[in-house]
DNA sequence: ATGTAATATTGCAATATTACGATTATAATC
DNA sequence: GATTATAATCGTAATATTGCAATATTACAT
């Protein structure tokens, strides 16, 4: 099938999830380091950096808007893409409550 | 195509990429939660307690496993898998240092 | 309004992932 | 050795993801 059922998971195992998708493909991770070094976030400069074709690019930041984490605004006739930096600590906060409260107590 | 070019990429960012793949799933997720919980973790149980059938269980856990994530060891006719929390710990300051590397300047 | 540059959308092909039934391997117990 | 319980592997189907070419859209010039 192939198919992950959301509907049989708690909402924070899902939280978890999601987030974690976000970051589990090398070229997003590339991206939102490369935006959060700029000061003007232009999309056509990450075609230049990142080495994957435009329609490509623009699929991915999809995928990074739909989770929340860029902050969009109009500079001429380019986008702005920035990173929404609290939503970015947000998932830091989730995914460090999930690593505290995953432990061990056996072996 | 479909297929991510590892190569493409940086060792940092690939390291993130391929932990974050990981938790992508909810049911590894769970089971992660699972494990850490229990005294003696054994697969059938796992089985029960997330509601997929043992190929998939077991495919799920080669996943977690080949992250470096599980310590396993015998008792009795039943594998008992454990939490490798040094791993795991790992995991979260890789998490964490990227997620604080990566702050933003411009918006 | 027309042209141009930047980004989004569509359509499609290749690959990866997820899931499970059937089977096989493994290990403990008889 | 045979039996039984448990986990891994194989084969296969369904779905998701990734990537790009072609096209559409958008915003800003002139």
């Amino acid at each position: 099938m192939g198919a992950s059922k959301l509907d049989k998971y708690s909402d924070d195992i899902n939280d978890i999830a999601i987030i974690a998708k976000v970051f589990a493909h090398p070229a997003r991770v590339k991206i939102l380091q490369f935006i959060s070094k700029q000061e003007h976030c232009i999309c056509n400069d990450i075609v230049d950096e990142i080495g994957l074709s435009q329609p490509t690019i623009s699929q991915h930041l999809q995928v990074i808007n739909k989770a929340g984490l860029l902050k969009g605004d109009f500079k001429g006739k380019k986008f702005c893409y920035c990173l929404n930096v609290s939503r970015f600590k947000e998932f830091q906060s989730l995914f460090n409550s999930f690593f505290n409260k995953t432990t061990s107590n056996c072996c």
